[in-house]
DNA sequence: CACCAGGAATGTA
DNA sequence: TACATTCATGGT
């Protein structure tokens, strides 16, 4: 029983559908706002909690700037950076997250994004300067509907713990789960936010902007 | 006041 | 390849 398939299934046999949880991530149709939300989101919790990436993104809201085009057509980002302050990383955070959008807009958008080869697209976005894999792999599973299964602290503390492997290495964890999970946009998804929720209960913080 | 939340780049050997 | 250090904020 010490397989992932069948840790999966108990996973959800406990907790239920990740959409259950995370209805903005999981669904299985968004909108486009709703997947650059994500995308910015994903820059501005690098991290912090996602409490105080939330003060940002409700900060880009209120200013009109909860856009990818719109970050990406500023002449400065004085402004930017006064708004996502809250997110900390203030030297930093700014500048990635003026880049990714303004890769974003050259690519055509979120929606030409979509149709483009997942391989491609993960190179250029680890190609972005603040843009690790972690980062890239959430935005091409929640986003933009692609098979990228996702790794983080909480993958890898459940992976030793349940006795799967203690591999840390970003990639080969992925790999690893790759060759033992059928390829699926919402078993990744299951998986990745039912990992997260049975360690640190559903109560605990997620993107909540509207 | 100490500590928690928790990615990526950079530098070292 | 593997590990240490640096970067900032707001809540408890």
């Amino acid at each position: 029983m010490k397989n992932v398939v069948g840790l999966y299934q108990s996973l959800l046999q406990d907790f239920g559908d990740s959409v259950f949880y995370w209805p903005q991530w999981c669904a299985s149709e968004k909108s486009i706002e709703e997947r650059e939300k994500i995308i910015i989101g994903m820059i501005l919790v690098q991290k912090t909690s996602w409490h105080n990436a939330n003060i940002a993104l409700k900060n880009l809201r209120e200013a009109k700037l909860l856009s990818i085009k719109d970050i990406a057509n500023l002449k400065s980002l004085e402004e930017l950076t006064s708004l996502i302050r809250p997110a900390g990383f203030f030297q930093s955070k700014p500048q990635r997250l003026f880049d990714l959008c303004s890769f974003i807009v050259s690519a055509g958008g979120v929606d030409q994004l979509m149709q483009c080869d997942i391989a491609d697209t993960r190179s250029n976005l680890l190609n972005l300067k603040g843009v690790g894999p972690e980062t890239a792999d959430t935005i091409l599973l929640y986003a933009l509907d692609k098979p990228a299964f996702v790794i983080d602290e909480y993958t890898r503390r459940w992976s030793a713990k349940e006795g799967l492997t203690d591999e840390k290495d970003y990639h080969k964890l992925q790999q690893y789960f790759l060759e033992n999970l059928p390829e699926d946009i919402i078993l990744y998804r299951n998986l990745h936010t039912l990992i997260i929720v049975s360690q640190r209960g559903k109560d605990r913080s997620v993107m909540e902007v509207v």
